[in-house]
Order: C-alpha cells, then structure tokens, then sequence
RNA sequence: UGACCGAUGGUGUAACUGGCAACACGUUUGGUUUUGGUCCAAAAGAGUCCAGGUUCGAGCCCUGGUCGGUCAACCA
C-alpha cells in the first residue's frame, strides 16, 4: 500500500483532511437525472463517489435530480436504483431534488428580496438573442430592473399558475458581459405544467439544474459534489449561488467521463436505439447499459475493477473495450464453471466403440480452483457432436485438430483418431469417423499416444438442444457519434447471431437464468433471463482469448 | 476571433511534488498445459505537443505558440 498512488480527488480530499475542513467529514453523492438506464459511465462515477467516501470513512446519497417532469419516470427510478445496489453499493440516503422544491423556491424569493433574480417576460427568442455570444457580451433584459415588490407578485403568480408555459422566467441577476455564457442572467425557473412522477400536480414552475444541483448539495451538506467535465463552467455559479445565499458551501470538482470504443453513450443515443427497436430494449445485451451488462453476464466485481483500471483524471479519454473484456474473463475464468457446447453441430461416429454403450465419464468444474471444484459426469457415446470448425478436409500445417489422418484428445475422454469422413448431397461434411483408443481413457491413460490438440464435444444421445446468443460489438466503428451521417448507420449488422441449434452436455438440463459458464474453448456464457427448462437460452458474455484465429490470420 | 480546461508508449493511468519516465491492458517471443484458455518468463514500444526561459538538474516551474475539448437548451 505503500506505492498506492492518490488520483486529484484522493489528493483533495487527503488535503482537505489535513485542514480539517468539514470537521473531516465526507459526503459525496451521486446525482442521476432518472430520465434513462444507467450506463458503463455512469458506473466510474458511482464507483468513484461512492468509493471516494469509503475510503475515506464518509457516506454517500443517492439523489435523484428530477427537475425536468416531461423527460423523466419513475421507471428510470427503479432500475438506476437496482443497477447500483446490484453494483454492490450502498446509499446513505435516497434523496430527490424534488424533495428541496418548497426550499428551493424559497431561496429563489431570498435571491429577489436581495434584488439578484428577477421575473423575466421575455421569450426564449429574446432571451437567447440579448445572450450575446461567446466573443460579444450580451444585453440587459429590459425586464432586469423591475421592483423587488413586483418580482416577488410575479413570482408568486408563476408559482400559482397564472401563466401558461414559456411566458416567464425567473432569471439571475448576474452580469450579461461575463465571458462565462452561463453567468449571463442563467434562468433559475421555468413554467411548465407538466405532472411530475413525484410531486404530481404541485408545481407548475420548475428549478433549472444550475438553481438545483448546487442547492440540493448544500441542503444535504455534501461536502464533495463531484460531476463530469462538461460542468466545469458552471462552477462558477454553482458558488455564486451558494454565496449569495450564504448557505454551506458546498463545493464542485470535475474529472472525464468514461468513453468507450465502439458504442454509443448518450441517454439521448441509447434511448433513440431503443425507441426505434434498433435493440430489443435497454438490457438488450449489447448495449453499454449496466442492466445489459448484467444480462449479457457480466458481474459486479468486473465492473467494479474495470472503472479502478481506467483511473481519474481530468483529461479526454477512450477506453478500450478490450479492457472491460480483459476484466470479465479475468473474474469469470477464476469462478465460472466449466461445461462443454457444440454451437455449430457435426456428428463424430467411433467405429470401434459399443453400439448402445453409454459411459459416464468425470470432468472437473473448475480448473483454477483448488482441487478442481468438484466434477460433474459427463456422457460419452458411439455417436458425439463436435464443432465443425475443428474438422478439416486438408487441414494446414499447425492445424491441432481433426482432419484425415490426425489424432486428438476429447477433453475428459479418449484419443481418437479419423479414418474417414462422409459428406451429403451439397457437399458439406457430414460424418467424420473416428477410431477411439480405450486405454487412453482420461485419468487412466496407458496409451503413450501424444496429441497436440483437445476437443470439446456432447454426447449426441444425452446432449441438451439449446440455444445461444453471439454477441458482438455494437458498432462497427471505433467512434459512431465522430462519423459522417447518422450514428446508426454504423452498427454492426453482425452484433447478434442467433444460433437456434446448438447442444450443450447432459449436465446443463437444470441452468438457471443468470447462470455463467465457461463453454470451454468457447467463451464465457450466461444463462438469459428469458431462458427456460424447456427452452435453453445462453448469452456469449465474452469469447475465450484466442491465440489460433491470430495465428490463421497471420497466414 | 472571448473565457475556461487539457496534452506522457497503440490505449489508460503513474512518476515520492524539480532528481536517470513506471504500472496495467494490448502486441511479440519462449515455456507449461487434457481448454490454441489459464499460468510462467522475456521482449519491443514514449524521452513526456512545439519553441524559448529559470535551474547543477524540468514530464513537473515561467513565457509564447500549436492542437484538442467545453460554453450562446425555458436539458442535466
């Protein structure tokens, strides 16, 4: 622990407890606006807000920012707050900004009794035409002067639903020739009369985020408000806010956000792919959603160390998808059981071996744990399915498998060796024959027979007829939202293939949704959560590593 | 052409705060292996965006550039 590295955040909050400010306590909270699922980003903020205050002895709220009625739903509510129990951690308090609207509209009135907000008539035409731009400063709205006594009439009247949508604001009065756009007189309030999914019909006039956020965290006393980047020039005003109320100050720090290669993470993007049934819905298992992820078969504690690997910091940033895959199979290869699948069927015959013979053969569930994690039987028979993949009719040079003439092991069973091979009318190979070895049997073999290769198969009397899901990269480019056009012309027209036919072993009759295995040589599959006993349903989590298709590639 | 922020191997993050650029992923090579997985061993790969300056010494400090990001929603 000694050559542990702080990240800035660490630093600050090192320093901060040094100085003893808040009387060394920490409270950090994390902030989602439940108009959409969580996402892989949303992760590495809740890892760190949440791991922030940990670490150092604090607690962390779970506070929904619902100040916008017509985006959001209580739908959102319930998975952001499984997603983030399910990611292992644990909120302090389950707050909502709607919670603070009876303080915040108060805060607001102290704003105009100060003479610093001002009911505006504008329209948001004119609003944004006296905004100026970034190079020339605005104009003074010529609602800016009204009497403290007439805000306060105005304002009241918005709150009682005098006026109909857009026809006031409630404006800061700040100053319209800052450089910062956003201490341009920023709207504190607008009228909507939208039902809201917790207030219902209360409020007709709504808190903007720049008059909530930093509000909300100083109601709670959090003492850390940590966010993205993008709200760097709002930090301004978020203190400007909190001074001029004189209320605990809270304070702000951004670092990047999480992006990742070859998807999309907008809400706006996602929810698109949704409406449009590009997917099948927000778990659908491609999407970066951590409800996906948890479908797809992904875990808790890879997620968890995949948003420690990527670090903070406060620069742009894409991650590498191949990292978050490195963190799956790193967790799932120490603790996924082993079973074997055929995806794509060819029958294997064994001359030599018994008609109507069946013997159970032994097979270790794991081998990284200790002593094998116990084992399973496993059927084996005159008639087997293996993959087609692992035949070949001419097979080249470095080819570990089964051609004319080659020799490999079945994993948990016998040598074999093809004698020849039958294929039907278009051409396909449909047969391969085999001689088997008796006294190579696994875990007794006496045969002194060496192979280069092993090879998974099912019995084809027991196997257990099932189907599985391929999934692949979403996108077929590294970064859709930078290419020409629209963003769904590029996915990947071969991000699911569906196989209807496949076989897994005996053993697998009795799978539960969300259980994980290794098919081995295969991937890392998960049970889905629509699959049956009746009707088998696997998730390719992620493939196994794959030296071989390298190697092939390289010919 | 305003303000703010950022820039370190292919990717991401470090560098004890001024002392011979490290770790992880990825890549390559070899070994082990009844998973072409895992595991083990090794290698290649940046001289820190550029130019000046301060200093015995700069990735860290200063100046000026370059490039990238963010900001003109009654979104968050």
């Amino acid at each position: 622990m000694s050559t542990e590295h702080l990240n800035f955040l660490e630093e600050i909050i090192t320093e901060d407890l040094k100085n003893g400010k808040n009387n060394g306590r920490v409270l950090t909270r994390f902030p989602p606006e439940p108009n959409g699922y969580l996402h892989i980003g949303h992760s590495k903020s809740i890892v760190l807000n949440f791991g922030l205050a940990k670490k150092f002895g604090g607690k962390t709220n779970l506070r929904f920012d619902d100040t916008n009625p017509v985006t959001e739903d209580t739908e959102y509510v319930e998975s952001i707050k499984e997603d983030i129990k399910w990611l292992g951690f644990e909120w302090e308090n389950e707050f909502y900004a709607s919670d603070y609207f009876e303080q915040i509209y108060e805060f607001a009135v102290t704003l105009i009794k100060k003479g610093l907000a001002y009911v505006d008539d504008s329209t948001a035409e004119e609003i944004a035409a006296l905004k100026g731009t970034p190079t020339e400063p605005g104009k003074n709205s010529p609602f800016r002067d009204r009497s403290v006594e007439e805000n306060l009439d105005l304002f009241a009247r918005m709150r009682k639903g005098e006026f109909k949508d857009g026809e006031k604001t409630l404006r800061a009065k700040v100053d319209m020739a800052s450089p910062n756009m956003l201490l341009r007189d920023p709207l504190m309030y607008r009228i909507k009369h939208v039902h809201h999914h917790r207030t219902g019909d209360k409020w007709c006039i709504y808190p903007m985020y720049d008059f909530a956020h930093g509000q909300s965290d100083s109601i709670e006393n959090i003492t850390h408000s940590i966010c993205t980047l993008e709200f760097e020039s709002h930090r301004p005003l978020y203190n400007w806010f909190i001074e001029q109320l004189g209320i605990f100050p809270s304070h702000q720090y951004e670092f990047a956000r999480l992006n990742l290669n070859y998807t999309v993470m907008s809400k706006r993007k996602l929810l698109q792919l949704v409406n449009e049934k590009h997917v099948s819905g927000w778990d659908d298992p491609r999407m970066p959603t951590i409800s996906a992820l948890r479908r797809r078969g992904y875990t808790p504690e890879s997620i968890r160390d995949f948003c420690e690997r990527v670090g903070i910091a406060r620069r742009e940033n894409v991650i590498d998808v191949g990292l978050l895959e490195f963190c799956i199979r790193e967790d799932l290869n120490k603790n996924a059981t082993r079973r074997m699948a055929v995806l794509n069927p060819v029958k294997l015959i064994i001359d030599n071996y018994e008609e109507g013979k069946t013997e159970m053969l032994s097979g270790e569930n794991n081998p990284e744990v200790e002593g094998g994690g116990g084992t399973r039987d496993i059927p084996f028979s005159k008639e087997l399915w293996i993959e087609r993949e692992d035949f070949m009719e001419e097979p080249p040079k470095k080819f570990f498998r089964l051609g004319p003439g080659l020799t490999v092991r079945l994993k948990h069973a016998y040598i074999v060796k093809c004698e020849s091979y039958k294929k039907d009318a278009e051409g396909n190979v449909s047969e391969i024959h085999c001689i088997y070895y008796p006294e190579s049997k696994s875990g007794s073999d006496t045969s002194d027979i060496k192979v280069k290769g092993t090879m998974h198969f099912v019995c084809a009397k027991n196997a257990v007829p099932v189907q599985v899901n391929l999934y692949d990269r979403l996108f077929s480019v590294e970064n859709p939202q930078a290419e020409e056009g629209d963003f769904k012309t590029y996915m990947n027209p071969e991000s699911l293939k569906v196989i209807e036919n496949a076989y897994a072993e005996a053993d697998m009759k009795n799978t539960k949704p969300g259980d994980k295995f290794q098919f081995i040589r295969l991937g890392y599959f998960c049970a889905d959560k629509d699959s049956t006993s009746e009707k088998l349903i696997f998730n390719r989590t992620v493939t196994l590593k794959d030296s071989w298709s390298k190697e092939q590639k390289k010919a």
